[in-house]
DNA sequence: GACCGTTGTGACAACGTTGTCCAAACGCTG
DNA sequence: CAGCGTTTGGACAACGTTGTCACAACGGTC
């Protein structure tokens, strides 16, 4: 064999390509694609010579390359969150993804670490390898920087968060409605004094579950003490502290709401160490729940659901749809288990 | 303006391109390009042009094309795993996904849900794509159609389970060590009558962990009654059924031995049903292990180290390395909590 | 004024694929 | 055997980008 494509001493191992292929096979370039693409026009005599000569390559299709001569849509979708590994983004992700394979796209994955920065670098990476949607848990304050994606015809859904300076549809939990339940319940047990530990009141979620704190208590005309609040990153330490200034002194607090798992879980570590039972709602379900020595109460979220919805509306706008951005809110469910249940 | 390259009425807006760059900036192709790569022999004043034309179009340089063009990486890996829900390979994703940033890599993820015919369709799209190195949490009985892959310079490696039919870098944890280990606690609490419950056998570290147990049971001279082995997917009907059976009679079991996270919270579930305590130890720690009623003893894995070490495997592949494929397991190691150290 | 190097710029080909178009070879009819 | 359609095949351009090369304009030297 006189003319072979692979240099023997090169590093890289050169992928096969049509040519390759074609050479191989001894026909044109075209009746390989034609081939590779079923398209009818090939003699069942050629077709198997060309199958014999990508069996003995080990050719791939380029489809970076065929994407860019069809200029058509990548079928990738990008999924920006913020921790991959936090249970109720896990979920998500798979509600997510399992609608992208329905519809034959892949999913990109990337944790934005709460850094507004990360966020920022890692969708407009999305964009440049040209994904034809986002789904995004906005971090960063405004999203403008995402404008001429959205001109350029990237769809994109905000999830579990709005989108500020950008008009998307979003996907948010009934944050507010279900922390004024839980407090409201805890209220109806007889508690006055509650005090709410939640994540940085920056982060919309956190800000809204608080002001579902803030209205239960007012409608149910008790005061909120501020020193009843603790807001931030949920550390061990810090909660720790926050528990026991709220626990101690004549107007301790008699039951707790926690704004978010990482939270409640924190918390329940820190209470675990203390004497006495205090009661306590937490806001979004986690594993075993229902198994701890007193069975917590918490506002379920469904994040399968809301990632399936926010994948639902995304390839909804993929499709071409023009209606107005909807938003989307899911309703939460308090489930009762018990330590919500707990006298003062 | 007389020509414009946007046509009002076309239904997909076209994303502009370096050459509507130019014409806006009324500057060459090239150096358009030139511009957004930050190479020199740009003027400034010219430069200034084209980035207000970049910034007036919304312009975002095309990823793919410029791949294309370079022939080069893509600086993307594709990450394939049995559940993106599970927290064992949450833990793990998220690793694997701090790593790829690191080396400015995206991650493509998917969930194969322990089918073969999906992993192996997911693992040749990625290829499609072109990703520069693959992890996988092997499904498929036989890895041979991803030989051209490998030939062809994409790295791959094995995570939680080996891959038969190639050769491939692979990072395990000490499944049957683990086991024995746990067991041979248990053994030393005085327990004789072992149960086992573990997932399915064709997959490979239930197979290792059964075979860890079994070690164990002969080190100790102790006889395995068939009866005491329940190998499944951790399906809380058929957990249910198989405690039934193992904690029934005259000669039932007195510990239980769960081999993956899954089946230890369906057996604690089902357990919570019963009166009377069983000695536990599952393999695989999980959240909250160490709140419930009885603390839970397990072989904790470290999904976190396994998923970096085979990420920095990867990379070090795509970077040339040539050397022989190595086989890493990482030690697991027995938590005692309680759950196995109760008495017969 | 002919020659030089330097600086800024653009024309062109190429990456791997697919869509368009045309050509060769065939069997059929008149 | 001319004329026709059908089947099969290939040449070529284009997608958006970058690497190579060459050209134009400049100031300075002999």
């Amino acid at each position: 064999m006189p003319d072979r494509a692979e240099r023997p001493g090169s590093e890289i191992p050169a992928r096969p390509t049509m040519k390759d292929v074609a050479a191989a096979a001894g026909v044109g370039l075209k009746t390989v694609s034609r081939v590779v693409n079923g398209e009818p026009g090939v003699s069942e005599e050629t077709a198997d010579r060309v199958h014999a000569a990508i069996r003995e390559l080990g050719f791939r299709r380029n489809d970076g390359a065929r994407l860019l001569r069809q200029g058509s849509r990548t079928s990738c979708v990008g999924l920006i969150l913020e921790d991959l590994a936090d249970p109720f983004y896990a979920q998500l992700s798979r509600a997510v993804e399992e609608v992208a394979r329905s519809h034959g796209s892949l999913l990109f994955t990337g944790s934005s670490a709460e850094d507004p920065a990360r966020e920022r670098e890692l969708t407009l990476d999305f964009c440049a390898r040209r994904v034809d949607g986002l789904i995004v848990v906005p971090t960063a304050a405004d999203h403008g920087f995402l404008a001429p994606e959205l001109a350029a015809g990237t769809a994109v859904v905000s999830i579990d968060r709005p989108m500020n300076g950008l008009t998307v549809d979003t996907v948010l939990a009934a944050n507010r409605r279900g922390a004024a339940e839980a407090v409201g319940h805890l209220i109806r047990q007889g508690h006055r004094r509650i005090g709410y530990l939640g994540d940085d009141p920056e982060i919309f979620t956190a800000a809204e579950r608080l002001a579902g704190y803030r209205q239960a208590m007012a409608e149910a005309g008790h005061g909120v003490d501020e020193a009843w609040l603790a807001m931030g990153r949920p550390e061990p330490v810090g909660i720790h502290l926050a528990l026991d200034r709220m626990l101690s002194g004549p107007d301790a607090v008699t039951a707790l709401m926690c704004g978010n798992n990482r939270t409640t879980v924190a918390v329940l570590r820190s209470l675990a160490t203390c004497p006495g039972r205090t009661a306590l709602v937490g806001f979004d379900d986690f594993e075993l729940a229902d198994m701890l020595p007193v069975p917590v109460t918490v506002v379920a979220q469904d994040p399968m659901l809301m990632g399936r919805m926010a994948a639902e509306l995304l390839f909804r706008r993929m499709r071409g749809e023009r209606a107005q951005a909807q938003r989307l809110e899911i309703p939460t469910r308090l489930v009762l288990r018990g330590s919500g249940e707990l006298p003062c």
